[in-house]
DNA sequence: CCATAGACTGACCGGGCAGTCAGGAGACTT
DNA sequence: AAGTCTCCTGACTGCCCGGTCAGTCTATGG
């Protein structure tokens, strides 16, 4: 028969879970810095020492809870990118995407934002590696794949499609930093067909191709 | 006559900047976090309370390195915004500028990274409000500037201008970032040539407009 | 050659935080 | 009911760092 989980394992997974989100809402709060162990336990309404069981320490704690928000966003563009769609449309759809994530999760927003762009706060890693960087990067490895088989296609001029990924991704990403101050942001779908339209056609009005 | 510095002042004038000028380079080496205010006083070959004679302290003393820094690279921009140059060639030197700058201040340019992305280390910002972000509003303000009329020139589809100036100066950064990991960079003309020509015609092949 | 100013020093202080660990409070076994 | 095992607690420790200030050093000028 298959290992079934003991009642002990479904407790420390859910505890641990509970924590993680616990720290999301922290940071989410107070960012990064704020986010004391301290801090953490209480909003998780556990002692401060428990968390020490559940995790080796803040940085493995903090990783731990960067990793899950991460996970979330990065599973919901995979999704899309494994859609059947035209390239243009595809493009369109991932920038949604993003957008969408970004207006219904706005505060959890912020861990991301925080941990992507935090000093070797989390884990010393070398110069600007980033532990949350490894599903970044099986999107980005994803989205250069895109990009690759639309420039053999035809369908993109030949541009190095890793540096055109890391383009694309950064730009939307400030876009979506930008929408989470905006008071009133435009519709989502609005938003994506801009830029979108922008990526693909560009800045010169011109046309419409297909 | 006009006001003649006083020795006094040049002196002062001169231990601030170097004591900056330390600044940018501890945190160029261990980052934000590393430049501690011992760090910078080494660095600098004097005392930690030296460093008190001339700044309020360490957010002080880290925005005003921080500062200097940026001011650096946004007059450069500034000024060939400035020059009488087409649009699409303006587009292409703005780009250029930013590359060259990069490439000539490789160590420096990681303060410039530490601060826009930190979290309130520097200065209790109210919610993503950097302090250096002035320069950073001068800049966008005038690129969206250069965009509104080159839409009003009908030289540029109408979006957003404020957004598009976003858009493109972060996704450049984003190459800067790459650029400055990547082991030999191409050619900052190429580079800035095809991130130019993206700008403006798009991802799509085709007939190459004026 | 002394006196005074003020630039500079660095030992020290206080606060804050990550991480520890001795002990308490239940739950399970015998 | 007693033993013991597991989970949890939070006071405590040690460390680090920003900021201070009494004291030293240097230079100027009388």
């Amino acid at each position: 028969m298959p290992e079934a989980k003991t009642k002990e394992q479904v407790v420390q997974e859910f505890r641990t879970r509970a924590i993680e989100a616990a720290a999301v809402r922290v940071i989410a709060e107070k960012g990064l810095a704020g986010a004391t162990m301290q801090a953490i336990a209480e909003e998780a309404g556990v002692a401060k020492g428990t968390l020490y069981l559940y995790f080796e320490n803040r940085a493995d704690l903090l990783q731990n809870a960067a990793e899950a928000t991460y996970a979330e966003i990065m599973e919901r563009l995979e999704a899309v990118l494994a859609q059947e769609l035209g390239f243009a449309d595809k493009i369109r759809a991932l920038i949604l995407a993003m957008l969408e994530f970004v207006d219904s999760h706005r505060d959890f927003f912020r861990l991301y934002v925080a941990v992507r762009y935090a000093e070797s706060d989390i884990a010393e890693g070398s110069r600007l590696e980033r532990p949350t960087m490894s599903h970044y990067r099986v999107y980005l490895g994803q989205l250069t794949r895109l990009l690759e088989e639309a420039i053999e296609a035809g369908q993109v001029s030949s541009v190095d499609p890793a540096k055109l990924a890391i383009f694309m991704t950064e730009g939307i990403n400030a876009i979506l930093l930008h929408r989470l101050e905006e008071t009133d942001p435009p519709e989502a779908e609005a938003e994506a067909a801009w830029i979108a339209d922008l990526l693909v056609n560009g800045m010169a009005p011109g046309a419409t191709r297909a």
